[in-house]
DNA sequence: AAAGACGAATGCGCATTCTGATTGTCGAGG
DNA sequence: CCTCGACAATCAGAATGCGCATTCGTCTTT
């Protein structure tokens, strides 16, 4: 984990620096905005700490360019002021938390902790097979990046193979998951379904294994 | 946006529910832990302001409970200035924020609005969907630069579609987060007004997905 | 009093789903 | 290699129910 100190006070920054590095992290510091500004675009940091008052340039200026150029990594914001509409100003600019000075450097590492292990919890979840991927969280699919136009079943039919693939998947096991109530068993909307599905997305992708059911798996791969 | 207050203080619970509602937010009230605890469990609140100390159930303890059962939205929790111990330890709790009193009430403000801008992934404090820019500090919305005339309800669907951009949010959801409480779930209120926004937005940026929800997103894109 | 916002009710149009019949395919046994 | 039976795929028409526009009455705001 790689963390960037932006904070002219050099005493304050080193103090810092050493804590955190005690704690297992890699530092790198800035004395003032410009050079702040320029590290934090030019280098792929876990976390920032930001002094709000700074030479060169405004730490408040700094953390609204970052998140400009689409920078979305956790900033920690310091700030020797008093004044609550600097903490609002900060806020707004896109800080994810807040520090008063003066302050424990132990609460500063909690802190950091604490974004760094909020900011890894934002893995979309997403099932890749050859072609398709399928986003679970947004009720969507692609083939070779085009969206895919699917019925609210047929998403279903797909997200469960999906969610199966390699194995093979019964009929009776499909009906069972997609349709809550007792279902007329003797139906074929099944198969009606995976003809849809295959239309939509290839044929060669969702296999069928006579006799027990349905296969998904990525082509060109035996088994 | 819907949230929840825990704080005993009835004067300062009711003072921050004003703020709240004035800027657009659906507002539960809880005065106590057990209390709070239970509707925190029971419903979808997109924040939760928490106070730590409390009767019948201590904040830290609530908040432990929630994150035990799964809960994972977003906690402010409001804590005494000199405390700096309970910080640490509402953090390690799971708190997402915290407060120390006394606190100007917009401070609040905008760490809830940050929060929930951050939940959605979000690292500025404007959302922008193709043409539709979103300014959450302001509570207004543009369309090609032009601001709208949106009425708070029209206003708090498009928020919640926005926060969720790209994923597809039942009715039920956009119900239970945009009323409070017992709601005629079987009314078509949320058509009515999907039909409205898209009159002053433009037909493209919500689509329908038949069975599931809406989906808002950039026209002439697939992902 | 007037205007606007909100939510309930109605009916229509159409995408989606289901059904049943038909056609197509596989594989074992002669 | 051919045939036959079982299983799978396809198709079209029918039925279903979802979503939308619209209207209207109530409530709030000014």
């Amino acid at each position: 984990m790689r963390i960037l100190i932006v904070e002219d006070d050099a005493n304050l920054n080193r103090q810092l620096a050493e804590v955190l590095k005690e704690a297992g992290y890699v530092v790198d510091q800035a004395y003032d905005g410009e050079e702040g500004h320029y590290l934090g675009d030019a280098e792929p940091y876990d976390a920032v700490i930001l002094d709000i008052g700074l030479p060169a340039m405004d730490g408040i200026t700094v953390l609204e360019k970052w998140r400009g150029d689409g920078k979305t990594m956790p900033v920690l914001i310091l700030t020797a002021r008093d004044r609550w509409s600097d903490k609002v100003a900060g806020i707004d600019a896109g800080a994810d938390d807040y520090v008063a000075k003066p302050f424990h450097v132990e609460e500063v590492l909690a802190r950091i902790r604490a974004l760094i292990r909020r900011a890894a919890g934002h893995a979309s979840s997403e099932i890749v097979c050859g072609p398709v991927r399928l986003d679970t969280k947004g009720s969507k699919a692609t083939v070779d990046g085009v969206a895919l136009k699917l019925t609210s079943h047929e998403f279903r039919l797909l997200s469960y193979l999906m969610h199966h693939m390699g194995q093979v998947v019964s009929r009776t096991e499909l009906v069972e998951h997609m349709y809550d109530q007792d279902f007329d068993r003797d139906s074929n909307t099944i198969e009606v379904f995976i003809g849809r599905l295959r239309k939509k997305i290839g044929n060669d992708l969702i296999e069928t294994v006579r006799g027990l059911g349905y296969r998904m798996q990525a082509p060109g791969n035996g088994n």
